[in-house]
DNA sequence: GAGTAATTGTGTCTGACGGACACAAATCAG
DNA sequence: CTGATTTGTGTCCGTCAGACACAATTACTC
């Protein structure tokens, strides 16, 4: 898997029809759009080569011509499904009405495309569009007196919250086999078994079964975050 | 993928060895032990169930008279490897110093185990031990006035924060084909070529490159948190 | 216009993976 | 001792990513 610098290529470079040899009959561009519906709809797990090729109407190696491997199609596949970063200029209420708003926005793109959490893990090469959400976020932050270093761990902060529950919600195949609400039963039926051991659970779950949803969760952390923030610049500027 | 029955049935089930038959010459704990320790070593992604069972001496068909297959495999070796839950009742200083020990119990155990939070993804049967974790978290806020529902907010928070940062920082095979430092320089590369587009990553990089470190991070992202639930508990208590 | 170099798509092959299945050896109940 | 049951093994299958050679196509050069 060394495949950084072919990535970085892929993702930055720009790409350069070579004189001779037949006309491609596809493109980079078609075989990521397709692979990214093909994930959308059936997850990343059953993606596979052979099934994009046949999807296109292709063999499986005639893909290997535009991408040199699997990893640097989904690098290309998650960059694409991130998408330009969103137009915050004409939303007012300062950084933190504008950070929430870059929130939801992120928060809507994985749960579009529900596999983004599964490929963007570890440290990689950034494409253009995952840089452009970077850079508006912390732009968000430019006049709250931060550090360069802390305006990326708030950045982070925040990215890592939402991409937590968006991987805690969107399972891989949760809905398909077996029904969400039988791993549901299964939980409460041990946790009633352990009352004993796991008394804070218990209460916990008994208390927030009906009131608890998702996006609840994701407003009270991000409302969490924000706080703390809000606390850090006031203690900067004052 | 439809193992939740069974997972849980391996994961709380009690085992109960055959009257007649030979005897197992393995042990469900043995191989979860080796698959642990193997996955420490050389990554999760290079575990397989035959490389397992030659580690272990034995053929691979073998390991299934002890798990149905490797899902099952994974989820046990996902509760064994976050071991017990630590024992935070002599700390003082309320619920911010035990979350905060508990958190940075939790990162150590994720930075013993950097696999484990590729397999601690989606919804899941949780096991004895991720059970009691999730109960002492919830212990620490037994006296703050939230909600059962704010309480599991709050603790998937804190989860979701220590996760995405060992998330980052632990790539899977970071170390071991390209040096960490060429994916740095390829990404500062980049930003240095495209600087006018991304004028705040530019002037963030610049300003945290020598100031910034993961545990800066986490020690960072656990600060904004706290101080967010402060203010909730304490808005809850006045 | 003819020849040559470069590139595309295809077919074939390999090694690794998870797992199904049948079978022999081992063990215990009667 | 005999029959039932379980363990470990060997063999087989379908799928996966990818290497490699080859024929067809295109453009540059003479």
């Amino acid at each position: 898997m060394v495949t950084q610098p072919r990535t970085a290529e892929l993702l930055w470079g720009s790409p350069e029809r070579p004189k001779r040899g037949p006309k491609p009959a596809l493109s980079l561009e078609q075989i990521v759009a397709t692979a990214i519906s093909m994930a959308d709809a059936e997850g990343l797990a059953t993606l596979s080569m052979q099934r994009l090729a046949e999807d296109l109407g292709f063999t499986k190696m005639s893909l290997y011509r535009y991408t040199p491997g699997k990893a640097e199609l989904t690098a290309l596949m998650l960059d694409a499904a991130l998408g330009p970063a969103p137009d915050l200029s004409e939303i007012d209420g300062g950084w933190r009405a504008v950070l929430h708003e870059w929130a939801l926005r992120m928060w809507a793109g994985l749960r579009r495309h529900p596999w983004v959490v599964d490929v963007a893990v570890g440290p990689r090469v950034m494409g253009p569009n995952e840089l452009d959400w970077l850079e508006s976020g912390l732009d968000a932050l430019r006049d709250t007196g931060l550090t360069g270093g802390e305006r990326l761990d708030a950045v982070a902060l925040i990215t890592g919250h939402v991409r937590s529950l968006a991987q805690q919600t969107t399972a891989p195949g949760a809905e398909t086999d077996t029904p969400e609400k039988s791993l549901n039963a299964i939980m409460t039926g041990i946790v009633a078994d352990h009352a004993d051991r796991y008394p804070q659970v218990t209460a916990a779950f008994t208390s927030a079964s009906a009131t608890s949803g998702q996006d609840d969760a994701l407003e009270f952390g991000l409302a969490r975050i924000f706080d703390g923030l809000a606390a850090l610049v006031a203690a900067r500027a004052g």
